[in-house]
DNA sequence: TCGATCAACTGGATCGTTCCAAACGATATA
DNA sequence: TATATCGTTTGGAACGATCCAGTTGATCGA
């Protein structure tokens, strides 16, 4: 037996445990793991057969050692945010972790203080706990990009370097300004006019995108604008206060909003005033989240294909983390709309 | 230098590094950084400053592969439930990050395939991936609870071993009867008499434990329950079908619901016909999901302190990986009830 | 027949840490 | 003075994999 007497017998196998019992040296049986090719065919075949015996895995920590690398890529999770309906980060983390697993990598999620955007990535960085981070929260700037990017630290952003152009780490967004359009038009195609916008503070780089599109579907229809918009924080009552306001002052029949939460701000206005989503104002959110999706009668949202966000990201990290690297130019994907009862009567099967 | 010549000038340092900085060896080092008081307190102060002055921090991988342990905790995610409002794994995985991080774990998420429970533990435990794991998944029986424990695999599961209750493994639990008590009090402490329950299929654990609650309230006022509970799936769909029998078979006052995905259908039978939650029906829901919080006029909810089940689970976890393992008893917490428009004239300002 | 070439395989060194046994100097005890 | 004890520090070995240089044996052309 290959084992030391002092191994516990439960101990998994190693790499010696399997070349002894196929009659070959370690590094073969190594060969046989990551080089196939190099093995003669019977040779190979006995080693297979020597790891489905004793059920070997390659250990992990040794073989991170040995290769300085991890196979795991570093996700900041921020605080749910109470009482809004904000939840791709659900989704995506899903899609992620999914694919992430097909080019053999695992992610690890690490804990985000909203104050210290920085904390957490230095220590994983330096203890080579992760190869690589996915950033995403890059809704004002992103001090994470910059300070990355002088650490060398291979990451890959989700979310353009909207103040930075010139940057050059991968990214994935997803187009804004188009979801939105396809938002704004799809309430013009069914013959509303008077589109209004409820979006966030100007200093919201995502915020001023998705209202261009807003902005570029009224216009492209000689409709005007003015008065029909308005900037607000990201909350239900900041909605329901600007969609309040707006019904009041310019008597639109739709609503565009930036986000879902937004959205749920007015449907909340629309409650209190015994108006009905779909058939008396049209209502459109952002995000495709659980809630637009139960909320009655549905609420009408762009959706992001954040599965596909996460195809490109696993790409540009494979690429990031190739020999030699290889960074790609940035992907921009295209957003869905979800049609539901908010934008239509379809909700009430009427 | 006790830097090798090939060594990147970017490598990070290592404890030969800082041993030679300080005027030490290796081992008094390691003993600064993992068991301080072995030093006298000069040498240390100078190995700390070294330590500081480099930067370093140790290798994972090495101690890993020493300690033949990754600090690594393994957590499955599923894929989100569409069209569901369920979103309690939001906030668990956050708090569990959270709170791992103060006992120096952390988490690594791997994906589940519905329909094999199993892939995915093993792999990672043979290649000694994580140290344990944090099933979640326990709605009916949990096969991977058997599996692990036949593993001898160490794992803390949320949830109880309901098919199993001689089983020894550490477990965190909400109970689900006292929350649905609490709400269905709270509905008739506000003079609803006639309180309907929809839930889940009867070989569901959680649904009958969760229902018992509301069975309990009923009887502890003398209320009958016949003819005002009904068993469905989980989505809004079906909750939205049985409200709309009951309301019409049963004529209810007020819906405890088993899960806020229930509760939303209740909220779209009123919508259809007419009638306002909270005014005309109370409708209460379960997990205080994003939905329930910004939906109007707000859903009242029970709200699992999951917080606390993630510092339980953290605790559980720490004795489990402890030399030796230290398994103490299951814990079981209270959920509470956060109140809404739902169940209360409150949302509407009335 | 010989050396060159090549596929196939081998064994030692190495990654950075911790475990272990031993060594050190200083003090206490006989 | 010699021995035991203790707090402190040390260097070698080990964890299990991969890298690298080298060996083996077969095939080839001259």
């Amino acid at each position: 037996m290959a084992r030391i007497p002092g191994r516990q017998p439960t101990a998994p196998p190693t790499l010696a445990d399997v070349a002894e019992r196929a009659g070959v040296s370690r590094q073969t049986v190594s060969n046989a793991v990551n080089n196939p090719d190099l093995l003669r065919a019977d040779t190979l075949l006995r080693v297979q057969e020597a790891i489905e015996e004793l059920g070997y895995l390659p250990n992990r920590a040794a073989r991170n050692l040995r290769t300085r690398a991890s196979h795991l890529v570093g996700l900041r999770i921020n605080p749910v945010q109470e009482g809004t309906a904000s939840a791709i980060m659900d989704r995506f983390v899903h899609s992620l972790v999914e694919t992430s697993r097909e080019a053999g990598k695992h992610v690890l999620l690490f804990a985000g203080d909203p104050l210290d955007p920085l904390a957490g990535y230095d220590d994983l960085l330096r203890s080579t706990a992760v190869d690589a981070f996915v950033v995403t929260d890059t809704y004002l700037g992103n001090p994470q990009a910059t300070w990355l990017g002088a650490r060398r630290a291979p990451f890959v952003a989700f979310g353009r370097p909207w103040d930075n152009p010139g940057a050059t780490h991968p990214w994935v967004d997803v187009d804004g300004a188009a979801g939105c359009d396809l938002a704004t038009s799809h309430l013009l195609d069914q013959g509303h006019e008077r589109v209004a916008w409820i979006g966030w503070r100007k200093d919201s780089w995502i915020g001023e995108d998705r209202r261009s599109g807003w902005t570029r579907a009224m216009r492209a229809r000689g409709l005007a604008t003015t008065g029909l918009a308005s900037r607000v924080e990201d909350t239900v009552a900041s909605g329901r206060g600007a969609s309040a306001v707006l019904l009041d002052e310019a008597r639109p029949t739709g609503f565009v909003c930036a986000s879902d939460t937004l959205a749920m701000g007015v449907l909340h206005t629309l409650a209190e005033r015994g108006l009905v989503a779909g058939r008396d104002v049209a209502v459109v959110g952002f995000d495709d989240s659980q809630v637009a999706q139960v909320v009655p009668p549905g609420l009408t949202s762009v959706r992001q294909p954040l599965e596909e966000v996460a195809v490109e990201v696993v790409k540009a990290l494979e690429g990031l983390l190739a020999h030699p690297p290889a960074v790609g130019p940035g992907v921009l994907l295209t957003p869905s709309l979800a049609v539901r009862g908010s934008s239509s009567a379809v909700g009430f099967g009427a």
